[in-house]
DNA sequence: ACCTGAACACCGTTCAAGT
DNA sequence: ACCTGAACACCGTTCAAGT
């Protein structure tokens, strides 16, 4: 008997129930399976459970079937993965908030699209180390924009107003190294639920004499345990922004 | 016979020789192992084949030894990708460019580090976004600096150069965010070995017509390509050294 | 003291067979 | 047309046994 060999941390072993339990969500009984729905269904068994726990049979059991059955709609569980960052990046273009008329400029219009690119980092906290790490398809397609589309709206904002094409693709670098930056940061201070069976020792302060070598650090930890994330960004956005500007301004000039 | 079942790019069947025949480094003959070397062996097994391709089994192979014999010097997978992050990050401590003394104020220091931190990226492109996304031992101890022993001596170079204590921790949220973002991008555009097979669609242009309803991105494709990875990095560093000294100057005042 | 062999419970993936 | 069962080659991990 190896039964419990398995330790309980083990991501085979996480995840419990809502993992192993085919959960097949209500009225979606019989109705065959389709990709958005098997990608819809990763997404939000990536959010409950974290990456690690994903297979395909836990997937799929999740869905009512048999692992084997989601190969008729993804070529593999990286294809999966890939399809899981598509539909993520995806749903930027239904929000509202990011496309709402009219515009007031390049401004307003990178302000709207990064906090909508923050509400999607924030609403899928496990799902956004993949879309900040997965390989691009070409290397100038930039996480978290991972897209041609957004590439190309992105490039039309600003040549549209004004920004040489070399400003417009200096702006874009600057701009998409701001977002992976502060927003990987935001989600793995938030802790994804990557071992999550510990509920307790979660916000605590850090185990007695821990940071005996360490002055300053002890005397910061109030301060450093802050989350000012949401100023913060604000704060790097209105800078980076007034950046771009000084960049406007010298193409106008050149 | 379902032998050649494994399609040829998936992560088991990839990495062949070096890892399948057992590449006892020259002279390692019967030393016993002991964590510190296991730990190097899989940093360049990761920066070699990528982390998927990272198994106990392999790595054992690797260094001449069965995969279980592993477990005498890391606790489990997880625990060894753990000492893989450390490993690397540890290597900073022995770059005499970043502490090589004197250092002329908190500007120099904080350069050098940056420096010193990129160099580590550069160095180990595959290991980084390791580096980038494992959860940190506490939400203030934020990657890419993921030590308490890097974070003290952030905040003493600082708070020693007039820093208020607020300032000196807002400088360092602003300064990781910096480098996590610009580095994780310039690796992931360097395209680290992940699907290494096809080695010669390489840098090659994208498929004829896949630009088709993106006209910007199509014109710009030449400027978008040009690697400016180095430049960028310089004058985005540059710009956050100015803006922490207006933080600076905004601490003296208040 | 250090490593191996055998064993277990998983995995991803293919394919013929069922409905 | 869509799903399942059985099969294969792997995995991580434990533990008793070997040297």
């Amino acid at each position: 008997m190896v039964d419990d060999a398995q330790d309980p941390d083990t991501p085979q072993a996480r995840g419990g129930a809502a993992a192993t339990i085919p959960t097949t969500p209500p009225g979606a009984g019989r109705r065959p399976l389709d990709r958005r729905r098997v990608l819809g269904a990763a997404v939000s068994f990536i959010d409950e459970h974290g990456i690690e726990a994903l297979t395909m049979r836990r997937l799929g059991n999740h869905l009512g079937v048999e692992g084997m059955a989601l190969y008729r709609h993804v070529s593999s569980r990286e294809g999966l993965l890939d399809g899981v960052v598509e539909t993520v990046v995806d749903e930027l273009y239904g929000d509202p908030d990011v496309f709402l008329e009219p515009r007031h400029g390049w401004q307003d219009y990178l302000q709207r699209l990064a906090h909508g690119v923050r509400r999607l980092a924030l609403a899928h906290p496990a799902v956004f180390p993949l879309v900040a790490t997965r390989p691009p398809a070409a290397p100038w397609v930039r996480p978290p924009l991972r897209s041609l589309r957004w590439l190309e709206s992105f490039l039309d904002a600003l040549t549209g107003s004004g920004f040489s094409d070399g400003a417009a693709v200096a702006a874009y670098r600057a701009y998409t190294g701001f977002l992976l930056g502060h927003l990987l940061l935001e989600v793995s201070a938030r802790g994804v639920p990557i071992s999550s069976h510990d509920e307790e020792a979660d916000a605590a302060s850090p185990p007695a004499g821990a940071l005996d070598g360490y002055p300053h650090v002890r005397r910061l930890e109030p301060l450093l345990s802050e989350d000012e994330s949401a100023a913060e960004f604000e704060e790097a956005l209105e800078e980076l922004l007034e950046r771009l500007e000084r960049i406007l301004r010298e193409s106008r000039r050149g």
